[in-house]
RNA sequence: GGCCUUAUCGUCUAACGGUUAGGACAUCGCCUUCUCAAGGCGGUAAUCUGGGUUCGAUUCCCAGUAGGGUCACCA
């Protein structure tokens, strides 16, 4: 069998399939990514398929839910469970009936037999393998006088053609495996639903999928699905394996119990959606030169199947966080601003310097000092933003951090002049010059005259109350000359009591 | 354990027989006329091991080792 990419005569149709067992994290949401590029790509058909075979395991609100994750990162399906299509249903519970069909085919061909044991039963067949030290193989335990299958009860594929199977992957090349990866599977199961390995075969054809793009847990169970295929006569879609999403060590692959997060809770501690599509199109993909920063746009042009990785990678959160900087650097002033408000916490924004306008001040300086959103929510809570909203808090005795200079008696009044110069100075500058550059100007050759650090660091207490923040400069433009002056007129005060 | 599969800096990766093995993140150092941040410049750091093939192997082949996957009435 040899599968070629068909790019050129016949049209793409990918598809993501996800069962609703819970929410998506990042492995299922970079399956969908790439198969969707795929079809964007060679603008082909990209379908949403909910595989719900399995009724044990369902999570109530998982497929809004997966619909929720995909539509945030700007992934969009030309036919799915919501927007129906020309093939629809598109969940496997409401198709039950042409799986039935297939059964059924199956049946009369005499590739399909009514599986008689009870669940103990198969399990003794297999502790008795396990015992005897070989593989337990269902197929040298067929019943030998089966009944009639009457659509009820539960159905095994006879597998007759027992060989080695090669096959290609789009990703990985030839791949095989032997006979022993053959055997008799569950087609239908007890409670008259179909197995993933049915369903998804009689899916794909129905909906004329042409690729499918899926981990490599797959791998192992492709000659089962080739069985199949070739029971019923049909010609197998393409397959790309994607390689797995590893922990951050690159040693084992990450799962819900590593920490494989719901994707939309990155979009709660603030990452960008085209942040996050750029970092996850990058864990097994590479474009082969150096640029590294893409929009989705960029990424299906730059797209190539054949540029996927076979081996695992590592999932790097400070990658993450450099990569959401770069998309946060591209954002427009003004949803910059958006961004910021949406993170700051509700008790700063009742302080009654809260205003619109301070928060396009400040934008600059958390821009250049967040990777997300909840970096945001981390300095308000250090206290690091509350000055901007409402007065900073210090004592006559920290506005003196680092001014060691001074050691006199009356080393407070000595302050106290230096910041009423400083006022004097400012005092005249009209509020619209009120620029970081021009101020700086007027003091720095004050500020040169004492003392760099007697001048500038009860500057940035008088305005910050913290010893780590921007320069007074800037925070004097931010507050404008009314506040900034004061401000310092505060700090005298405060030094003259 | 059987079968399948993978293997370049700590991490993501470039290289498609010939390179001083390149880039990014992280890390470290220096600069950026005060702190923090940002920015600039620079440093440390990798071809899993052993055999082949070849004039020459990160690259091709074999074995070992290590990692991953799978052996369900889960997908």
């Amino acid at each position: 069998m040899n599968h070629n990419m068909n790019i050129h005569n016949k049209k793409i149709v990918t598809r993501f399939a996800p069962s609703p067992t819970g929410y998506m994290h990042i492995g299922g949401v970079r399956t969908a990514l790439f198969a969707w590029a795929f079809a964007r790509k060679y603008d082909g058909t990209f379908i949403l398929r909910i595989e719900d075979t399995d009724k044990e395991r369902e999570v109530q609100g998982s497929i809004p839910h997966i619909i929720e994750s995909l539509k945030w990162l700007g992934i969009t399906w030309d036919e799915g469970i919501d927007i129906g299509g020309p093939h629809a249903p598109y969940i496997q519970s409401k198709r039950l009936a042409s799986y039935k069909k297939y059964a059924q085919i199956l049946v009369d061909k005499g590739l399909a037999y009514v599986d008689p044991y009870t669940p103990e039963e198969v399990e003794s067949f297999r502790l008795k393998s396990q015992e005897e030290k070989k593989p337990f193989l269902f197929r040298e335990y067929r019943p030998v006088n089966p009944p009639v299958w009457n659509g009820t009860q539960p159905l095994r594929f006879k597998v007759t053609n027992i060989k080695s199977y090669q096959w290609n992957d789009l990703v990985r090349g030839q791949l095989s495996a032997g006979p022993e990866a053959l055997d008799d599977f569950i087609l239908i199961k007890s409670d008259g639903y179909p197995t993933y390995t049915l369903a998804h075969i009689i899916d794909d054809l129905e909906m004329e999928v042409t690729h499918i793009m899926r981990a490599d847990e797959f791998i192992s169970s492709t000659p089962k699905f080739l069985s199949l295929y070739e029971a019923l006569e049909i010609t197998p879609p393409v397959f790309a394996t994607l390689p797995p999403i590893m922990a951050p060590d690159g040693k084992k692959k990450l799962g819900k119990r590593d920490g494989a997060k719901d994707i939309l809770d990155y979009r709660s501690e603030g990452y960008l959606p085209q942040a996050m599509l750029n970092f996850l199109v990058f864990i097994g993909w590479n474009p082969g030169d150096e640029k590294e920063v893409f929009t989705a746009e960029e990424f299906i042009i730059a797209f190539d199947v054949t540029k996927i990785h076979k081996s695992g990678g590592g999932f790097n959160e400070s990658k993450l966080d450099w990569f959401n900087r770069e998309h946060l650097k591209q954002l427009s002033y003004e949803e910059q601003e958006e961004f910021i408000s949406k993170f700051i916490p509700g008790s700063l924004k009742k302080l009654p310097g809260y205003t619109n306008f301070m928060v396009h001040n400040i934008t600059p300086i958390i821009m250049e000092r967040i990777s997300k959103g909840k970096d945001i929510i981390d300095m308000a809570e250090a206290g690091e933003l509350t000055y901007f909203f409402g007065k900073p808090v210090y004592n006559k005795d920290s506005l003196f951090f680092k001014s060691s200079k001074i050691s006199t008696e009356n080393k407070y009044q000595i302050l106290a002049s230096y910041l009423t110069h400083v006022v004097s100075l400012l005092d005249p500058i009209s509020d619209i010059d009120f620029l970081k550059e021009k101020i700086k100007e007027i003091i720095w050759p004050y500020a040169e005259e004492i003392n760099h650090g007697d001048i500038l660091w009860p500057m940035r207490y008088a305005l910050s109350g913290l010893d780590k923040s921007p320069d007074p400069f800037v925070l004097a433009e931010i507050f404008g000359h009314d506040e900034t002056i004061a401000r310092l007129q505060t700090a005298i005060l405060i030094l003259s009591k």
